[in-house]
DNA sequence: AGCGTCACCCGGACGC
DNA sequence: TGCGTCCGGGTGACGC
């Protein structure tokens, strides 16, 4: 493979991390752990509150648990909730404090019994937050796609609703929870969905097409990471099974036709155009 | 109000 | 080698 993806965590690759994290596959399990300090080398990690203040509210405190919504990892501690997340780049992973520190783990949460929890992030896009009301961010999340309540007739209604863009929707977290750039072209191609057409246009059919792919999608990231769990580098065998993604002029696997990239919402994207016609056949 | 566009933050990768 | 450009998630500004 000659164009290394970078690891860029959406549903899937949060789902993976947040389950590691609590299960403790190569660590211990998070939950229970008390905080001793927090330490960091981009204070900027922290977006509300600020650094200062957030190592005075952390220290001593208890993560009870860590969960996911949308591309946000929860820790629900024993007062107030932290909420992380991890942007283009970042990773968290729990580590002995006696292993060596990686080149990008900016930012460090020392906990009991000599385990770290590592903040590694090299971009410093990722956002770490405390508060008392995890709802005022998590609220405004559109619903979770792989829920029992996200059915394909919530999905229609949800589409005719709007008349935007398909693709730009479904990266809208506020429309819809955890969907990334990379899911978004891989659903849309799956679904036979070009990624310009409007949102309110797409029939019973189609919605229930991409309704489908969309949690195969996810489902099949997930399944794949928890595969490849055990890989230094994690999210590793990912690329290999990207129908469109990163695939400019490569065929398309279905129907040879090569794939082509354009523009959409400042945002690079991959279709086949004769597996996503613009005009419905 | 709803929609589309753009700039911003970062640094790794890549092209010239 | 070294410089310029691209890329992306989320947010916020702006214009229609």
């Amino acid at each position: 493979m000659k164009c290394i993806i970078p690891e860029m965590p959406e549903l899937p690759e949060v789902e993976t991390i947040s389950r590691s994290l609590r299960e403790g596959v190569h660590a211990a399990p998070i939950g229970g752990m008390q905080v001793l300090d927090v330490t960091s080398s981009w204070p900027r990690h922290f977006s509300q509150p600020s650094y200062r203040t957030f190592r005075k509210h952390i220290q001593g405190r208890t993560i009870l648990d860590v969960r996911r919504r949308g591309k946000y990892l929860l820790f629900p501690l024993d007062e107030r909730t932290m909420l992380i997340h991890l942007r283009m780049s970042g990773d968290l992973t729990m580590t002995s404090t006696s292993s060596p520190a990686g080149r990008y783990d900016h930012t460090v949460f020392h906990l009991k019994d000599g385990w770290d929890l590592r903040f590694s992030d090299a971009r410093k896009f990722g956002r770490v937050h405390l508060l008392k009301d995890p709802q005022k961010i998590l609220g405004k999340l559109g619903p979770e796609p792989l829920d029992d309540e996200f059915t394909s007739g919530l999905f229609f209604a949800m589409l005719n609703g709007r008349n935007r863009q398909i693709k730009p929707l479904l990266l809208d977290q506020s429309f819809i929870a955890g969907i990334g750039n990379i899911y978004a072209d891989e659903a849309l191609h799956r679904a036979g969905i070009h990624p310009l057409r409007k949102s309110d246009t797409l029939g019973e059919n189609e919605t229930r097409a991409l309704w489908a792919s969309i949690r195969e999608t996810l489902h099949d990231g997930i399944q794949r990471n928890g595969a490849s769990i055990d890989w230094v580098y994690r999210g590793g065998e990912f690329q290999n099974d990207f129908k469109v993604y990163s695939r400019n002029d490569e065929p398309c696997l279905a129907c040879s036709t090569p794939i082509r990239r354009i523009s959409v919402g400042q945002r690079g994207t991959y279709f086949c155009p004769s597996c996503q016609p613009e005009v419905p056949k």
